[in-house]
DNA sequence: AAGCTGCCATATGTCGGACATTTCGGCAAT
DNA sequence: ATTGCCGAAATGTCCGACATATGGCAGCTT
């Protein structure tokens, strides 16, 4: 039986499709997504199967059912953000919300320099493999930037490496906190054909990062994120506004 | 027809008992709840409701369903402590999970001090003024602290001071994040009676804090919240381990 | 004419039963 | 002892029906 099984086919995922068209923008905050009944019609499936769907994009905050009225997408404010889910919907639909993209990337230049500190403090000798795999996945996929399975891969192995300093830090908030930085990760590579930055150098910011986590020198560490980030937010056109942690601290 | 609608009685919510059992511990990652028609039989409700329940649990990371077999609790790690359900649970009954609420506040001390020193900068009057209602809040609750009910208001108004804060940021991540206030701040209530701190003391360091932001003096700000922080992991029976951001940069 | 009341259409929420699919365990043949 | 088949048990899906909540319109009252 070299035939594999001859029906993967499984059922249309309607939470998917709709994610789609949300974060698209085809349906804004305030909008009415189809009913239930066109929905089975439209995917060809059963109530069930599209309740069960609507459910999930209930509990993630992104729709509002009404009963006897319909279900409404609720504001960008509302919606779960921080749930593993929508930062994977986030990576892949978000292009039109690009200030949604400004925050995240906002709440990264505050939080990653701390988080590579702690890490540089906490990591175990496992962590640090963890993340010397991810840099070295990035080195090995740094070449013909102009294919884009291996600028797919370089991405993958760029949140690999940020996610395991965050995972470095031995808290389940933080660690859980690494989903978001996917979507960041992912836009810059989207963009990278207008993207003016070096990859080796963003590659040396990196080394010297894991260096200096390595080397469990905490202040180095935070420096040289910093650095990172501000390459990434340069490569996003957005200049570092103000990474002044270090800056407001010193003063004392 | 004084009388009030004769049937507001709702149908019984499955998610809502069984996250009360999970978190309990009555089961643990790995055991399995009881099966759809356990449930429906339990609850007295249809498949249906009882599916739509579960579908909650499993969008939260709680549970794992395996097809023709059962509903596994999965493992503490995975679960989505970010998700304001969850948080929300952990509040009312995440007693038995001592390790998940250090783990929480260790994140707290982390960050928050951080979240402090932003607010002070970016904070608009509109911010203040909801710091400040909940600063008084806590301020007019703090009487006869033997008053069950009185102790839940302050707690409250605890959890709108420090969500206020957050807000302050104007930043979506930041601001999510508030959630995971609740749980320690609530654990702190639950505890209070063995709680050898001051509650006067405690109010005078948010008071500072407040005025820190106020005054747009964020390296203040950033001290202030420090402060406040220890005092709470102190109550908590948990000394500050190192919230040395501050002193691992004032080295340079 | 303005405002209120009650009815009706619409869409979601729940119910009950049925069948399909997956998983696991046991039994039997190799 | 291993392999393969079969069947029990639980979840996944489907179907049809009724209950409930919401919004709007018609008609009545004032």
């Amino acid at each position: 039986m070299t035939a594999r099984t001859p029906k993967p086919a499984r059922r249309p995922n309607v939470a998917e499709a709709l994610a789609e068209a949300i974060f698209s923008g085809d349906y804004q905050p305030g909008d009415f997504v189809p009913k239930e009944l066109a929905l089975c019609e439209q995917f060809a499936i059963n109530r069930s199967a599209v309740r069960s769907d609507l459910r999930q994009l209930v509990d993630v905050g992104i729709i509002e059912r009404i009963s006897g009225h319909g279900s409404k997408v609720r504001e960008y404010a509302e919606w779960n953000i921080l749930d593993p889910l929508v930062t994977e919907w986030l990576t892949r639909y978000a292009a039109p919300n690009p200030k949604i993209q400004r925050e995240i990337l906002a709440f990264r230049l505050d939080v990653e320099p701390y988080v590579a500190m702690t890490a540089a403090k906490r990591a175990t000798a496992r962590d640090l493999v963890a993340i010397e795999e991810a840099f070295e996945g990035m080195g090995q996929n740094l070449h013909n930037a102009s294919c884009p399975e291996e600028r797919r891969l370089h991405s993958d192995y760029d949140v690999a490496f940020h996610a395991a300093i965050f995972k470095a830090t031995h808290n389940i908030v933080w660690s859980q906190l690494s989903h978001i930085l996917r979507p960041s990760i992912y836009l810059l590579v989207s963009m990278s054909n207008v993207s003016a930055t070096d990859p080796e150098d963003s590659l040396e910011r990196h080394r010297q990062l894991m260096e200096s986590i390595r080397a469990r020198r905490p202040r180095d560490a935070f420096l040289a994120a910093q650095a990172v980030l501000a390459g990434t937010a340069q490569a996003l056109g957005l200049d570092a506004p103000e990474s002044s942690l270090g800056h407001d601290l010193d003063i004392a």
